[in-house]
DNA sequence: AGCGTGATGGTCT
DNA sequence: GACCATCACGCTA
């Protein structure tokens, strides 16, 4: 059986991000900080695939301070803030200078919500409002710049494991927020499991 | 339920 | 100086 809660090996992300995006949902992320942990099942993702995405940070191979993380080998963690307050979690994959990484779009806390809820000052009382985007989880997880470029097979804080067994269906759509990609926007790189309602909005 | 809007700052040209 | 792989809230209905 597979569902030992083991961490995902190395080889786990020596994949394209497309498969890697399909092969994250249903896996748990681990956070601890503080001596608090949190655990969170992965339900929406979605794939930037290497230097000829146009949708992709790293596009034409641009290496930058803020990208140079999607250059390293898979199983490091891409971590950028966006619109000046969120930040975003992305799961790097594929070989070293080829730049692919997975974001996580929405996750389903499994333990440790009174501290996603602490991390968290919303008025909205419903659950699933707490981690149902990419600016929303990483708020939740409390993940910021501190663990950019961390890498998630070894480190102790921030990483991945196994998940249970149980069976979903997998859905597609186009990325999010991408109106500037031309033809790489409709590509449909955006997984989620079907019916969750942790699926970001 | 859906739309409009303001918040807010690092990064790159 | 413009651009963002976003979010929360308040307003209409």
């Amino acid at each position: 059986m597979r569902c030992g809660n083991l961490r995902l090996k190395q080889e786990f992300y020596h994949k394209d991000a497309v498969q890697a995006a399909k092969d994250l949902l249903g896996k748990i992320i681990v956070r601890k900080y503080d001596g608090k942990t949190i655990k969170v099942k992965i339900v929406d993702t979605e794939a930037y695939c290497g230097a000829e995405d146009k949708a992709s940070h790293a596009h034409n191979n641009k290496k930058t301070k803020r990208t140079a993380p999607m250059f390293k080998v898979g199983g490091h963690a891409y971590i950028y803030l966006i619109y000046g307050m969120y930040y975003c979690l992305n799961v790097v994959t594929a070989a070293e200078n080829n730049p692919h990484a997975v974001l996580i779009r929405g996750v389903e806390p499994l333990e440790g919500l009174n501290y996603i809820q602490e991390n968290r000052q919303i008025k909205s009382s419903k659950i699933e409002d707490l981690t149902n985007g990419p600016g929303k989880l990483s708020q939740a997880l409390k993940i910021d710049k501190s663990l950019d470029g961390c890498n998630l097979v070894e480190n102790s804080s921030l990483y991945i494991i196994d998940g249970g067994t149980e069976e979903f269906e997998i859905e597609s759509s186009p990325r999010i927020n991408i109106d500037y990609a031309e033809d790489y926007k409709d590509k449909k790189w955006r997984f989620f499991i079907k019916n969750n309602k942790y699926v970001s909005k």
